[in-house]
DNA sequence: CAAATAACATACAATCTGCATGTAAATACG
DNA sequence: CGTATTTACATGCAGATTGTATGTTATTTG
């Protein structure tokens, strides 16, 4: 028996504290609200003490801010894993929905993503974390309908953001007991009332 | 000169306490956050004590409540102030969309709304106050909409949420600072979207 | 192997929230 | 009209939380 645990190296010791800290954050913050969490529980379910924490984290907002971004990069994970080679534009995004509505279906997701996430760090922040992770490939979705003219042009940014914000409400409704069904055919609506096709004037005569 | 300031009645004082204090509020939650604005700092705008806030409000979060309840309202009011009497449909709904993001322009309502109001009341309280103030002009101007054949027949709750969270987002993004043009354009682009037409199969050919 | 540094643990100060208790003003009531 | 009761506050207190400062132990560096 050389040693129980001991001669960790620093980096290992850093690595793990900030890994148990962060997982022990992440369960309390999804179970409970960022502001209904302490430190205290945080440290005590991590095993450590609020030394630790404030030695790795610049405050409590900044260890929220490392599971938010774990988060967001799992979701995005999940959404690319879901996502199909190459399919029309048109059903890559819906397929691209799906799999965001089903990632957003993990407890507590949508408070820390949606919730608490663009309270606690701002909508600015989010948007970078976001535009880093999860909304690329709805952007590159949108952009490469455009571009197969399956999708009037429109400012990208704009409609990558909206979008996303449909989605994310969606997501909300659904996580508070909504049934899925109609949200997800309202959000196939939207997309594909975006197809290519000039704009008729208000009185338009069903078509049907 | 009968009395400098006495003799109030107990439903003026109450009035008037509760009204101070939701101002004072108003002002501090909107210049800062939620979280980083204190009672005592509250209590001392408002010329009280924290024993008269918390004599008329059960606690600091049910105050919050009231101000976003209020400021609920003027937002609604502005909305249909400036709604022109009856439009068609489409016109009535960019009208309406045009009028709140205008209306979301005051200083702070984004973060009263959008941020905190979500995060601290939770999503199914702000939808409770939304569908009784804002919501529902929209609602209304998308089930007329769909009346009179001019739209699409979709799920009409969630077709409101899903809007109206796009609408949202749009607020939030022209409030960091973003030109409104691209995300007018694309807002006018969604509703218009959901004109009444089949739907196309992906790979639609364009039919200008 | 000593010096410097990193990784914690512990103790402390400043706040903050909610409640309990106390007091003055208004209202109810016989 | 005078007293009892309720309302509208003010003050003080207890518990908890956050961030920091200080102390200690384990690594790493030279």
């Amino acid at each position: 028996m050389q040693q129980e645990s001991a001669r960790r190296s620093n980096r290992d010791r850093t690595e793990a504290t900030r890994a148990d800290l962060i997982a022990a954050a992440r369960r309390l913050f999804t179970e409970k609200s960022y502001t209904e969490t302490g430190t205290p529980e945080i440290v005590a379910a991590a095993g450590v003490t609020r030394g630790a924490l404030y030695h790795h984290f610049a405050d409590k907002q900044a260890l929220f801010a490392a599971v938010v971004e774990q988060e967001a990069a799992a979701v995005a994970e999940e959404i690319e894993r879901a996502s199909p080679p190459s399919l029309f534009a048109r059903d890559a995004l819906i397929a691209g929905s799906d799999a965001y509505l089903a990632a957003m279906r993990a407890p507590g997701r949508t408070r820390l993503l949606l919730l608490d996430g663009p309270a606690v760090l701002g909508r600015a922040a989010m948007d970078e974390i976001d535009n880093r992770h999860g909304n690329r490939s709805l952007r590159e979705g949108l952009v490469a309908a455009m571009r197969s003219q399956s999708m009037m042009r429109l400012p990208v940014e704009a409609l990558t953001a909206l979008l996303a914000a449909a989605f994310d409400r969606a997501a909300l409704a659904i996580e508070a007991g909504a049934s899925p069904a109609p949200y997800r055919e309202v959000l196939i609506a939207l997309i594909d009332g975006l197809s290519q096709a000039p704009h008729r004037g208000p009185g338009a005569a069903r078509t049907r």
